[in-house]
DNA sequence: CTTCTTAATGCAATATTATTGCGTTTTAAT
DNA sequence: ATTAAAACGCAATAATATTGCATTAAGAAG
């Protein structure tokens, strides 16, 4: 891996999006930094955040592609990353779902590398 | 439901991406029709047949919007469409993983209206 | 089969989102 | 303090999606 500093905006936007509870687009992150730096300089941020397995990309099944700092818990027993969200209707929220583990099977044929597991409905906040 | 009309267009969208057994990007799907209609139709045909329920949008987890026709064979045993699809890294194809059915279990404050469940890997073909 | 309403289309314009090139600034190793 | 190159800002460009409006055509009614 090459190097990659630490810079004033590397640090805010993971800190941003490691004290966020939902995940947060690129405008939403825009938003909230409000100018601290340029737009290009915060999609260059999150690839090499994402790069460095710092924080993680999802989209939503409408194809917003938003960026959550998954904490890694479970390391121990799982290879792959396991992403559980809640994707909220209603105010959009995107979420964590820490805990939750889906079973599954697949034919042995596909090597599967990631999951990315979506709900979509209503979340506690907006019932 | 609105009225909606079978035009040439919606009918040979539909088509081809039910005779797709992988899903189809807009551009995807302009490419294939060559022409036929602009653009802005493609876009709004596929709105109309999300809405009619006669095809599925679905996005990979880069973001990326595809359609496809998940035929609704399971229509029985479940409330709510269960998609499972597989993204190949190298190919890049989305392919429907109709008789896989994940298990899994949330919190009751959550209401899931539809679920969204994809894998990330090597197919069958590129493996 | 012709008429008629309006859904659907095409085209141009505009909006939104993402990427690239390049000169300048800043990090952090020496 | 010096220095190489990573990171940045800014402007330009690309890629993707949406809107307005005049025209076309689907299909219901006569």
């Amino acid at each position: 891996m090459k190097i990659t500093r630490n810079t004033t905006s590397k640090t805010a936007i993971l800190e941003l999006i490691s004290n966020s509870n939902v995940a947060l687009s690129h405008i939403e992150i825009q938003n909230i930094l409000n100018g601290l730096c340029d737009r290009v300089t915060i999609y260059r941020v999150l690839d090499r955040l994402v790069n460095e397995d710092l924080i993680h990309k999802i989209a939503t099944p409408e194809g917003t592609v938003k960026y959550a700092s998954c904490n890694h818990k479970h390391e121990s027993h799982s290879h792959s990353h396991q992403h559980v969200h809640f994707n909220c209707e209603k105010c959009l929220d995107v979420t964590c779902l820490e805990n939750v583990e889906p079973v599954f099977t697949i034919p042995e044929s596909y090597k599967v590398k990631e999951m990315n597991f979506t709900l979509t409905g209503i979340c506690p906040k907006c019932n």
